[in-house]
RNA sequence: GCUGAAGUGGUGGAAUUGGUAGACACGUUGGACUUAAAAUCCAAUGGCCCUUGGGCCGUGCGGGUUCAAGUCCCGCCUUCAGUACCA
């Protein structure tokens, strides 16, 4: 019998569809155990062997947590709203809700391919109808809820009316916007409809506001800051310019310190959480107002230094700043605007790029030193960055580099306030080690004593306070889009209605063109009717088209992150159209227990997600306020693509050895023609494409050898590898077995299809092990004690690995194992039979097929894992090192169970001590229980 | 600059708490089988010396601790990733 994988592959993927082997049930006996990966985008260009490395890792732990009796959650879904499908929507006309479905059906048929264990019934996509109902249900939670800091929680805007109502706003702690005016329960009962959702929408959790936005002109839409890698967008590399919109925004800084907290109760990589700590941005210090001189103004600043406040010696303001052009004096107009016009018009990556370039001009104006009463001159700088703190800063010079850098070059006084230090060559930026000089009562201080007593002074005299600051943002939530969840919202006088939940989902219309309207609405303002409603209260209907209707829609759509921020939920109850899970449900799964993703997520997903969670969680609509316990970053599979080489202004390619005498051009080419020794077959190369056709090739040794280069995989490059194409040729076990065996899950490594010959030929010896020309090769004889060895040596370190998640390691474990088995010439079922559970895992085709070959009728994936035995492991003797002056010398095979003087006096007997000794007396003589004996001569 | 991770043969990578560095695989070389190829099997494979036994040197660099260091400590260098005028 030969080990045809092709057919066995395809037998066991209909045997697991059809009995439905995956299938998990919301309640078990057994212990849960909830097992994601973060799901795909289905892109136009189908999957290739990179994208399934952490769904094999993540399906191997799956597997084998069922192996060891748990109720596995496995599931599988599509993030299928998003630009790619819009954009070829605009190109083609195509209704990218048929491109995506074209889409997740090649995902679906690759994916099966490989043989993943995921629960198929409870997939979810996040541009279903079925779907983004309850993505609008949470958003609309979110807009009735505002941030009571009192509780610490969200709280129901209901109670806020209330509370309104009864006292006013003064005993209200929220997070809100800035700056609302008190006002008194008479005053808020007074105050009309319009004004009171005004009021209103300042403290709600998700709210619309004029906000500086990245606006993406090429994209016509906006980004969120993490959608945005070095000033242009992270799809496509547009240019991206400031620009003010009304826009639906989230109030995810509410919640920056439970998020921040959070961290430390979740098992993540290190480097993830540092990542999200440093986009939380906390800081601690002091906000202080400084009255400005001839001016009602006041100009607040947050300083994580209240304790250097007497060595202010100026301010700067960001060239955005409110109040420049109100403070600037008419002789330093001209300088000022001219100023703030130049910046303008340099883009955030000009201003990014060149920070070492200094340049600041004087307003003109003085502002007052709260303790001193000394005029301070406010300056403006572009260092000074209008969206971090208030925009504006107090700079001491002798404490900080670029307050000190600023000062000398506009030959600012620098004040040295530190006792001790010299500030004549730089800033003295260390907390520690010196004390507070020249400061009134601060002299003498260390930095924790002077911080405290600074703020204190400050808030006798009403001009500062204690206060943290975080650079966490809150997050745009509009979409100038088509391809996304609509918003169920519509608007009343230009305030913004819920549409009831009765209504849901508001379906995405039809539309004749995905391009924003003639009048610069976006896409949504080309339907013709849509969201009709026809019961009262919301009577909805798209005013433009229908004279008679009053209301108007939201016509942004949600940012792709509305999905997937809370899409791990609903795997656990996928179905249900009542609630967006049950809560037997929710109260059963609880959390994710392991979640394998790209670390590129970190500031993105990983913490909208963390902060719905923290959301419905305040709610009481999910049981836990982290969703994942556990995750793990897998690393990337790069592409090796495959160089030619052009002789310059010819069409002759030259090989890779001889192209050092030419002068030429590099051209990739398609990875896929060229074999494990890196010679390219000319004959697909003139097929490829017609250029390559009429082209002469200069070869070494008959043929033509390519250049190779890493690089991420990629269409463009011709190096990206289908994995279809590997499972045809080679088998999904050894795909599998073979991404595993690349390296450790959590690094960037390149591709390289002639490794794979390498496992596929350990499934080969597999199957030898158990079939022959004959047949069943399996007998019910007695197992050897070598066999039991290699049996549970196996097991032992196999469990290790998946539990460490170093699945590289297990795969030469089963390498080593089978290469003992066959020399040891092992037939007997006691062995061969728990080897295939431990191998299952990793290759369940094969161990599907040889499990059932010997007679076991159910699947092997219901199997209990095999138990390990050490008494199989212990051995009776063990070969001790022998050193000499701490050098290794030989060694000798002794019983385990002698006592260390025994072992002592066994070794100083040995004829070969003598030699190595040479007439010497050993000064001492140390054992080191099972492991090492040393003697120092 | 800051933060995080990592530097081991020709290559990918092993090496529990310090204990025979280079497991396993690829590649290479030689051999068996074959008309031939493929497939399969066997052997060798860190470097340098050497007739063998064996010796010496070897985990980015320089020190240190230890009977013993890839592993621990101190000081550097390099690479990759993230982040950045954050007051």
């Amino acid at each position: 019998m030969k080990y045809d994988f092709n057919a066995i592959e395809t037998k066991w993927q209909n045997y697991w569809a059809e009995n439905k082997t995956f299938r998990a049930v919301n309640n078990s006996e057994k212990p849960k155990y909830y097992v994601l990966d973060m799901f795909p985008y289905p892109s136009g260009a189908g999957l290739h062997v990179g994208h399934p490395l952490g769904y094999i890792a993540s399906d191997i732990y799956a597997r084998y947590k069922r192996h060891k009796g748990f109720n596995v959650l496995h599931p599988q879904g599509y993030d299928s709203f998003g630009l790619p499908a819009e954009q070829y929507a605009i190109q083609t006309g195509q209704h990218p809700a048929l491109t995506t479905a074209a889409n997740i059906k090649t995902y679906r048929r690759q994916l099966d391919q490989i043989g993943f264990s995921f629960d198929w019934s409870r997939e979810v996509r996040t541009s279903s109808p079925d779907y983004y109902k309850w993505t609008q249900w949470i958003f609309i939670q979110l807009f009735e809820s505002w941030y009571n800091s009192d509780t610490d929680k969200a709280d129901s805007i209901t109670n806020l009316v209330n509370a309104f109502a009864s006292e006013g706003n003064a005993t209200v702690n929220a997070v809100c916007d800035d700056g609302i005016e008190a006002f008194s329960a008479e005053e808020w009962n007074g105050y009309s409809s319009e004004k009171q959702q005004e009021i209103l929408l300042q403290y709600r959790l998700t709210y619309l506001a004029e906000t500086e936005v990245n606006w993406c002109p090429a994209l016509g839409t906006v980004l969120a800051n993490d959608e945005i890698v070095n000033g242009v967008s992270e799809r496509g590399g547009h240019p991206v310019v400031r620009k003010k919109m009304t826009q639906w925004s989230m109030r995810i800084s509410a919640y920056a310190e439970r998020l921040l907290q959070g961290l430390n109760t979740i098992d993540w990589t290190d480097s993830l959480k540092e990542s999200q700590r440093n986009w939380i941005g906390k800081s601690v210090g002091a906000s202080v107002s400084f009255s400005v001189n001839e001016h009602d103004e006041i100009i607040d600043v947050f300083t994580t230094r209240p304790d250097t406040i007497f060595g202010v010696s100026f301010m700067t303001l960001a060239p955005e700043h409110d109040l420049v052009s109100k403070l600037t004096t008419t002789a330093q107009k001209e300088a000022v605007e001219a100023y703030v016009l130049a910046t303008a018009k340099r883009s955030e990556r000009d201003r990014m790029a060149d920070v070492k370039t200094i340049s600041g001009v004087f307003t003109g104006a003085y502002a007052e030193h709260p303790f001193t009463k000394t005029p301070i001159p406010i300056w403006i700088g572009d260092y000074v960055l209008a969206g971090y703190g208030t925009g504006a800063v107090m700079s001491v010079p002798c404490g900080d580099q670029r307050d000190y850098d600023f000062a000398k070059h506009f030959e600012i006084a620098i004040p040295n306030i530190f006792e001790g230090v010299d500030i004549s060559q730089e800033a003295y930026a260390d907390k520690n080690n010196t004390s507070i000089a020249n400061s009134d009562f601060l002299n003498g201080m260390n930095y924790k004593k002077a911080t405290k007593r600074a703020i204190y002074e400050l808030e006798q005299l009403g001009q500062g306070e204690g206060k943290t600051n975080y650079r966490l943002r809150d997050a745009v939530f509009s979409r100038q889009r088509y391809w996304g969840e609509p918003f169920p919202v519509y608007y009343v006088n230009g305030m913004p209605q819920m549409i009831d939940k009765a209504h849901l989902p508001i379906q995405l219309p039809e539309v004749e063109k995905y391009l924003p309207t003639e009048t610069g609405e976006p896409p949504l303002g080309n339907a013709t009717v849509w969201a009709w409603c026809t019961e009262t209260n919301t009577v909805v209907e798209n005013e433009k088209i229908n004279n008679t209707s009053v209301f108007s829609l939201e016509l942004n759509t949600m940012p792709g992150w509305a999905g997937s921020s809370w899409y791990f939920n609903r795997y656990m109850d996928a179905d249900n159209t009542e609630e967006f899970a049950s809560q037997e449900a929710l109260s059963y799964w609880k959390d994710v227990d392991l979640y394998i993703g790209g670390s590129e997520h970190a500031t993105g997903h990983l913490l909208y997600s963390r902060f719905w969670q923290k959301f419905l969680f305040d709610k009481g609509v999910v049981p836990v306020d982290e969703f994942a316990k556990k995750l793990i970053n897998q690393g990337m599979i790069l592409g090796t693509s495959a160089i030619v080489y052009r002789v310059a202004g010819t069409n002759k390619y030259v090989s890779k050895g001889l192209k050092h005498d030419y002068e030429v051009e590099e051209l990739r080419v398609d990875v896929n023609m060229v074999n494990a020794s890196d010679e390219i077959n000319i004959d697909d190369l003139k097929n490829w494409q017609p250029q390559f056709n009429t082209a002469e090739f200069i070869l070494e040794d008959g043929n033509y050898i390519v250049g190779r280069s890493v690089e991420k995989m990629s269409k463009r490059w011709y190096n990206v590898v289908n994995p279809e194409e590997i499972c045809e040729q080679y088998g999904a076990d050894s795909l599998r077995l073979y991404e595993m065996f690349l390296g450790p899950l959590e690094q960037y490594k390149p591709w390289n299809t002639a490794g794979i010959t390498g496992v596929h030929s350990f499934l080969k010896k597999l199957w030898k092990l158990y079939f022959d020309d004959n047949g069943l090769k399996l007998t019910n004889a007695s197992a050897t004690k070598d066999n039991l060895k290699t049996l549970h040596k196996t097991i032992k370190k196999v469990e290790e690995d998946i539990e460490n998640f170093s699945f590289n390691t297990s795969v030469s474990t089963f390498m080593i194992a089978v290469n003992e088995l066959t020399a040891q010439k092992c037939t007997s079922k006691k062995i061969l039979e728990p080897l295939l559970i431990v191998v299952s895992p990793y290759a369940p085709h094969i161990a599907e097929e040889l499990w059932n070959a010997l007679g076991n009728t159910d699947s092997i994936s219901t199997t209990g894992f095999p138990v390990f035995e050490a008494n199989h492991l212990v051995e009776s003797s063990k070969n001790y090192p022998i050193s000499f002056n701490g050098k290794m010398r030989f060694t000798m095979e002794l019983p385990l169970d002698m006592s260390k003087d025994d072992i002592e006096a066994a070794v100083l007997a040995h004829e070969k001590t003598n030699e190595q000794l040479q007439g010497r007396t050993p000064k001492k003589v140390i054992v080191v229980p099972g492991k090492i004996v040393n003697i120092v001569g």
